[in-house]
DNA sequence: ATATGTAATTATGTAGTACATATATGGCAA
DNA sequence: TTGCCATATATGTACTACATAATTACATAT
C-alpha cells in the first residue's frame, strides 16, 4: 500500500489574535481607507467579527505598535499613515539576530552606499559639501585617529551624512537604525589581525568627486572606499 | 505679563502595554538570550511587572508579530529568531501608505538594483546565467510584449532573479514584498502620455555584461537600463 | 456676555476571574 | 519496550467590572 499523500501537518495554529489582525488589514485596504478615517469601535468589531475584545485588542495592539492605527480615549481609533520602519526598528538588536541575518544587514549596508549615488548628485547642495568638508578637515586635524573608536566616529559622520544628501527619509532613518548593528561588528571586527579601515580611497577624494565628478565615478570610488569591508564576503 | 514659555504638555499617554512591550525588549536584549532559551511565563511575568495578564498579553502579541517569540501549549514561550521583515510587510499596502513613502520606495529600489553589482559578481554561477538567458528570450519571442502587463511580467520575472543571484535573503524578500508597490505605481504611470520602459540597455546588454564585464560596468548599465524610471526624480 | 467651573457621557485602558485547548509527563497495562 | 490513558500545566479565549481621559453640555460667577 502506498503511503498517503500527505504532509505532516502544516501545524498552522493560527490564533484568533492572529485572524482578526489579518482580517483588519484587509479591510482597511480594500475599503481604500485613508488616514484620518475612524474606525469602528473595539466593542463593535468584537461583537462584529464574534470574537471577544480581548482578542480584537492584541490585534489592534499590533497595527497600533506599526503606527497604522491610534487611539485616543473618548474618540475611538483612527487609521493612521503607518511607520515603515518600526516594525524593523524592534527587531535590530544584534544579539538578538543569527549571524545570517546580520551578515544580510552589513550587505545591504555596502549595496546602499553604492547604489545611492544618483540621489546624492540629484539633490546636490553647496552647503552640504560644506559640511561634508567640514567632518573631513576635523578628522584629518584629529590627533586620535589611530584609535578604532574615533575613527568609527568620523566614519559614521561622514556616512550619516551622505545618506542624509539623498533627500530619502525612509534611507536616512534606516541607516541611523543600523548603526548600532555595525558597531558591532566592527568591534568584532578589530579583534581579527587585519585592520579593516584604510582603503585607497578617502574621505577627501570622495568629496572631489561629488565635486567634478560624475555617479558613475562615485560608484566606483565608494565601491573602492568601502573594499575592506568587501573583501569579508 | 508675558506669556509663560512653557510647552503646551508633550503628551505622551504610553500605554502600559508599551512599556512592558519596550521592557521586554530590553530584557531580552540584555540579557544576551538567544533563539530557543526559555521566557518566564504570562503569569509570573504579570505578577513581576505589577500589571494585569492581559496587558502582558498585548505586549507578547506584538513580539509574536514580529517572530521574535514562540508560544506553545503547555510548554510556555521561547525566544527565537526575529523575522526581519515581517513587521514592514504588514505595512506594505499602496493604499495606506502616503505619497512621500511610495517614493522613498521608489526609490529605494533604484539604489538597490545599482547597488547590488558586486553581489551578484561575488555569487555568480553558470546555471545563473542561463536562467537570466531563459528569461530574455521567452521575452524576445514573446508576441505580446507591446502590452505593458506582459512586458511587466518579463520585466519583475527578470529583476527578481537578479535580487535572488546575491545569494542575500533579505534583500531578496524585500524586493517580493515590494512588488504589489511596483505594480500600483507602474499602473499609475502607464496613465502618463510617455511610456515608462525602454532604456537603451536591454536585458540581453545586461546579461553580456555579466559574462565579459565588471561590476562597475554593470553597475552603470543598470543605472542606464532604469533611466525611464530614474527620470522620475 | 465671556469666562470658568462642574457634572454626565463615552470609548479606550486596565484588572481579574473563569474556562477551553492543547501537550508534556508519568503511570499502568499488554 | 510499546501503547494507552489520566493528569497537570501554560497558553488561548471569553466575560465582567472598573479606571481614565476627553468631549459635551449645562450652570455659575464676574
Amino acid at each position: 500500500m502506498q503511503k498517503p499523500n500527505i504532509r505532516p501537518k502544516p501545524v498552522k495554529a493560527i490564533s484568533l489574535a492572529d485572524q482578526v489582525e489579518n482580517n483588519l488589514i484587509e479591510y482597511l485596504n480594500n475599503n481604500n481607507l485613508k488616514a484620518g478615517d475612524p474606525l469602528p469601535k473595539e466593542t463593535e468589531l468584537a461583537e462584529y467579527l464574534g470574537v471577544s475584545r480581548n482578542v480584537v485588542r492584541e490585534a489592534l495592539s499590533r497595527l497600533r505598535m506599526l503606527g497604522m492605527i491610534e487611539s485616543k480615549k473618548r474618540k475611538g481609533m483612527v487609521l493612521s499613515e503607518p511607520d515603515l520602519l518600526s516594525g524593523v526598528e524592534r527587531v535590530l538588536y544584534p544579539n538578538i539576530l543569527s549571524e545570517e541575518s546580520m551578515k544580510d544587514i552589513f550587505e545591504l549596508r555596502l549595496v546602499l552606499e553604492v547604489g545611492m549615488a544618483d540621489l546624492i548628485f540629484a539633490r546636490l547642495t553647496e552647503e552640504s559639501i560644506k559640511s561634508l568638508e567640514d567632518i573631513a578637515n576635523r578628522e584629518a586635524r584629529d590627533p586620535g585617529t589611530n584609535k578604532l573608536k574615533t575613527r568609527l566616529k568620523y566614519e559614521i559622520s561622514f556616512h550619516s551624512k551622505l545618506y542624509e544628501m539623498t533627500g530619502n527619509n525612509t534611507l536616512k532613518r534606516f541607516q541611523s537604525m543600523l548603526l548600532p548593528v555595525f558597531n558591532y561588528m566592527m568591534e568584532v571586527e578589530s579583534t581579527l589581525e587585519h585592520k579593516p579601515e584604510s582603503g585607497k580611497i578617502s574621505h577627501f577624494d570622495l568629496i572631489e568627486t561629488l565635486k567634478t565628478g560624475t555617479p558613475s565615478n562615485f560608484r566606483k570610488n565608494m565601491r573602492e572606499h568601502l573594499t575592506p569591508h568587501y573583501d569579508r564576503l
